[in-house]
DNA sequence: AAGAAAAGTCAACGCTTGTTGACTAAACAG
DNA sequence: CTGTTTAGTCAACAAGCGTTGACTTTTCTT
């Protein structure tokens, strides 16, 4: 890995970190570039604009790995393993969170559909087979991430109780199951 | 009504449509006043900031009028009305969709949480009575609300269509009952 | 009609934003 | 060592932002 490599690999984790946790416009440059301590100027070098460097952040959205998964009771605690592992705290790549936070952006707002579309969609179409219960499940997850991190909900617990976990799968297979 | 009155309502009017839809930092003063056809300073004159416009755009945010619901069965009927009636297309009033649009602004997102928690929250609190139960319900409403603002799912069906209000009604039962 | 109060206008401010181009420093090749 | 490509620095830009204060116009009161 070159010099130049290393620095865009870190102009990129720390643009990701910003823009999915505090969203596309309000993640100024010089903020990112000042974390990752490399100059402003190198963004326009390296990813030509902001939303170039934002493109760059989105093949780190995890996707579905439909191939890993036989039905719809591996997908449920496929879904509950990331709620588990990296959602709380916004510190985890999330595909929820990364929806929430960068969706009004006029700008970004296509990039970031198009993504969860490829990434998730098709597969939860798939596996699900339903388009409209799909929806229903996607909006489910979306619900229960914003629900903590935009609300801020006392009841909201901990994701990675066994108590919660059960309640999360409980409503997810419902969206499924109608 | 006074003439000022009269202008002050035509700013908050068009500041609700437009922070309500595009969120707070995504619009400008300008653009507000412009479309209510008034001068920028007159912001300043009235609300003293753009925060103040905004402020003064919250109490038009729908409330839960929890003397007018009996039980939980009320209570879904009052949320699928509500979507009903203006969710679709973002021109209602909706106060899950303000929160989405909203809650990633640092200077706002205490006062959306505080005005959704004082008008809906502690009722459903009280309604369902189980904070978490409630809480989801909250995730319930605001994943359905995002899913068609903010993802634009093929899945996601016109609210107002009476297959899908009985979708939404499950939906948000289920997660009442656990 | 005259003066006062209210309502609205205008130009400018200080600041931050993304972006650019000329320049310097480092790394590498011959 | 020398020259060239690569990497990074710096200052400045044009544009947009929220906000301000001095000004003009309209409206109401006496």
């Amino acid at each position: 890995m070159t010099k130049a490599e290393r620095t865009k690999a870190q102009l990129i984790e720390k643009a990701q970190f910003l823009f999915w946790s505090r969203g596309y416009s309000n993640v100024s440059l010089r903020e990112i570039t000042n974390l990752a301590g490399v100059d402003v100027a190198l963004v326009s070098r390296y990813f030509g604009s902001k939303l170039g460097l934002f493109e760059a952040t989105i093949p780190l959205l995890p996707a579905l790995d439909a191939s890993q998964i036989a039905d719809v009771e591996d997908l449920v605690e496929r879904v509950v393993d990331l709620f588990a592992s990296g959602e709380r705290g916004g510190d985890g790549p999330s595909p929820t969170a990364f929806i929430l936070m960068n969706a009004n952006d006029p700008e970004v707002g296509d990039l970031v559909r198009t993504a969860y579309k490829a990434r998730w969609q098709v597969h939860l179409d798939a596996l699900i087979g339903d388009k409209r219960r799909a929806a229903d499940f996607s909006a489910a997850m979306l619900g229960m991430s914003i629900a903590e991190k935009a609300l801020h909900l006392d009841g909201i617990a901990d994701y990675r109780t066994s108590a919660y976990k059960d309640q999360l799968r409980s409503l997810l297979r419902k969206t499924i199951s109608g």
